[in-house]
DNA sequence: GATAAATTGAACATCATTTTCATTTCAATT
DNA sequence: AATTGAAATGAAAATGATGTTCAATTTATC
């Protein structure tokens, strides 16, 4: 089976870019870690392991993966744009504490249908969606 | 009837605020846009008639204006925020075009409730939320 | 109208991100 | 394994949206 990995040289390759060491540590660190991370936060991980990679090479690199479609940029109510692992049954929506900041992903077929009876209404091919709630989680209310 | 510039008159009022006649002059112009466009672009369409408005105060009047209720901040894909007027009758979706930005907005009471009913799955208090739909207007497809 | 507190505008600060550019690395070839 | 040209790197500087500072001005209240 075709890895992340594979992916990603493949589509370097296609597209006359090179698999660098740095492009490499990068990718695994991002696989390895929580889902949501800045290309800051990522590159203050990677930096304790690696500390010889650069700044602008992290950010480089993000958006190489979401070129490729390995990631996908996400931005929350903060100023950063963050990255998500792309999965292959895709739409999935988010579901943010104002408070803790948790982020709880969540799908739902009847929603993802009646957003493509939507774009069709008004003739639209849709490319990607954003559906976010803010509010609570249970335990930030009981405070 | 209170008018929106009552509104904000009272806000500015019950906060210790002054009302100033820059405040008014952003306001006005604000109510006499297009919906959706940036601090930027307001202290743009100003400056014609108002060329001794400071882009400082369009951005701190335009804050007060989304503390007050009178305004809502938007994010979509590029890096501004953009501001719309706050109708009574809340929750509304956008379809924005990739190609050209246009932003068109949409309301579906079914996934109003089909959200809500998300959230009280998860036990969430809801504040509000955010639906976006990107991809091609039918005019961009054309070309 | 005097007064104190809030606001303004211009310049500067900030924060995330992007770009520049000299140096290094990759990968295809001798 | 050395050559070579294109692409990548890293450090520093540039950028772009937004925030903040501060002296000068304006507003609301007495």
């Amino acid at each position: 089976m075709a890895t992340v990995k594979d992916l990603f040289r493949d589509y370097l390759g296609k597209h006359g870019l090179k698999v660098t060491r740095q492009r490499e540590i990068i990718l695994e660190g991002f696989m390895g870690s929580p889902s949501h991370l800045s290309a800051e936060e990522l590159y203050l991980r990677l930096r304790k392991d690696h500390p010889n990679i650069g700044y602008a090479t992290v950010y480089r690199t993000m958006k190489l993966l979401a070129d490729s479609g390995i990631a996908s940029e996400r931005h929350f109510g903060d100023r950063q744009t963050r990255y998500e692992p792309n999965t292959s049954d895709d739409h999935h929506y988010h579901l943010i504490c104002n408070s803790c900041g948790r982020i709880i992903e969540f799908e739902d077929p009847k929603i993802e249908d009646l957003l493509q009876q939507t774009a069709s209404d008004h003739h639209f091919t849709l490319s990607h969606q954003r559906l976010e709630l803010y509010g609570l989680c249970p335990d930030c209310q009981a405070r």
